[in-house]
DNA sequence: GATTAATGCAACAGCATTTGTTACAATTTG
DNA sequence: CAAATTGTAACAAATGCTGTTGCATTAATC
């Protein structure tokens, strides 16, 4: 796999839970369909769980299940719940001293913002249940 | 530095040159100023060079140059130059036998494609002359 | 209660990508 | 010829993501 396999992952297990509604699925059983390990399904899950889109119980028979009606899930509430940054954050800004550079900053940051926001109003357009 | 710093540097060099176009700069003099190592400096403006964007001269008394005038120049044709791709590229696509998966593929990828062609009509509104 | 099956989590290995560095050939000026 | 500069290849270092192992915890079932 590669880059952004997490929004994959997370929106392909969800198109299957919409399907099937009614079936728990352990991360073993999701893991395999999607040719990966327990271990990451429960990583990119457990960030949907925490979001309230997905639950999970422990122990025997357990497993993971939606967690609302697929209709109020849509795939920006996936997108925000794994905290996917796909622009540049400028985390790592020093304050820059350089004037060019400040005044490029503004310009840049304020293009990405708005393309972000583009990105995330039209993924709000789709909720998983559309998915087939 | 970190991701995207290619942008970052590309652009920041540039709006340099259009404050004193008539200047060569060294591959040496843009990498002091931009905290990074001369090489690296050559490989990023070597993009811009290939796109017809910047020229340079090899030799004693060489070094680079806008090709053309900077107001002709916008933050597009740099983006596109320097080949970066923010959003997936699908380049490692494996015929998705899931329907899901197929069907998922289909809506995500032409979300993203809309938002790229937004993201590269916003940066064509500006040219490097617009940074100050 | 013991066993079994599952999640939760931490730690680390492996891999790919990006950046930084060194070295050297080719080119241009003086 | 000497000095300065780009072009490029090769490699080291850092970073981030994925995969893997191990183990604690929890819940169902016998």
């Amino acid at each position: 796999m590669k880059r952004n396999s997490r929004l994959s992952l997370a929106l392909h297990t969800l198109g299957h839970m919409v399907l099937d509604p009614d079936r728990v699925r352990t991360s073993a059983d999701i893991a395999a369909h999607a040719g990966t390990n327990p271990v990451v399904v429960r990583r990119v899950l457990g960030r949907l769980r925490e979001a309230g889109l997905l639950t999970s119980e422990k122990g025997a028979s357990g497993g993971w299940r939606l967690a609302c009606n697929p209709n109020n899930i849509t795939l920006a509430d996936v997108y925000l719940a794994l905290d996917e940054c796909i622009f540049v954050t400028g985390k790592d800004e020093h304050a820059p001293a350089c004037a060019v550079e400040h005044a490029l900053h503004r310009r840049i940051s304020r293009v990405m913002t708005e393309v972000e926001q583009n990105l995330v109003k039209r993924l709000s357009e789709t909720t998983i249940s559309d998915i087939r």
